[in-house]
DNA sequence: ATAATACTTAGCCTTATGGATAACCATCTT
DNA sequence: AAGATGGTTATCCATAAGGCTAAGTATTAT
């Protein structure tokens, strides 16, 4: 069950990744444009495109001297399955709960 | 931007987290059920409810010297949303750039 | 050939994370 | 009243994370 979830929840779990995300996802980039944003220095910046690309949620390849990337997509689905399922389960459990609460207020009435 | 995000994202970065969870989508129960298939020392089991319970994904309350942890509603739901959202975007821009393949093959195969 | 551009590599620093132990407190049980 | 149960608090430790500067390497531009 250790999964890549791992990777990919903890890339997210940071403004700066998840904002390098947001922007890739109206197109690629150079690494140069993905920065700019960013009061961090360059380095700093590199190691969150880093735990991205491990994590698969982007691709690079250098070009010249320049590093284009882009947005990968199977980890994002991957995790909305999964919080879908524990919500799925999560909501059915409450589903099951407030029909037995239902029997139990009509058992209460006829008997 | 800067959301609950951060804290629910890091707070499923690990497998012993979303183990809990996992768990409490089938119904509340006290720590030491949820601590007992973990092969770790309560204290430092603690400190992951204390996360989950931070990022608000879990409440918990004490009756008499037991403390018992239910799931909550809110985080799951809102995360599921922001990943359904960039997958969204992505997955728009991939049709518009087929939609423009497409057309510049009609293009060549007509002029 | 020089200089500017676009990263890369290396090393350093501080704080956060995930784990452990030891000792403590508050309830039940017997 | 003792003892067992179920957490809690306090410390400690090693490693990972996120940031920095300084210096290095390719490419491209002049």
């Amino acid at each position: 069950m250790d999964n890549h979830l791992d990777g990919f929840f903890s890339a997210l779990a940071d403004p700066t990744r998840r904002a390098v995300i947001e922007r890739l996802t109206t197109g690629p980039a150079p690494v140069s444009e993905l920065h700019a944003p960013h009061d961090m220095a360059l380095p700093s910046f590199m190691k969150h495109l880093g735990k991205l690309e491990t994590a698969g949620l982007i691709r690079s390849e250098k070009v010249g001297r320049v590093r284009m990337v882009h947005i990968e997509a199977g980890p994002i689905a991957e995790a909305e399955t999964w919080l879908k399922k524990q919500r799925r389960l999560w909501e059915g459990r409450l589903d099951r709960l407030s029909a037995l609460a239902e029997h139990i207020e009509e058992e209460s009435n006829n008997g």
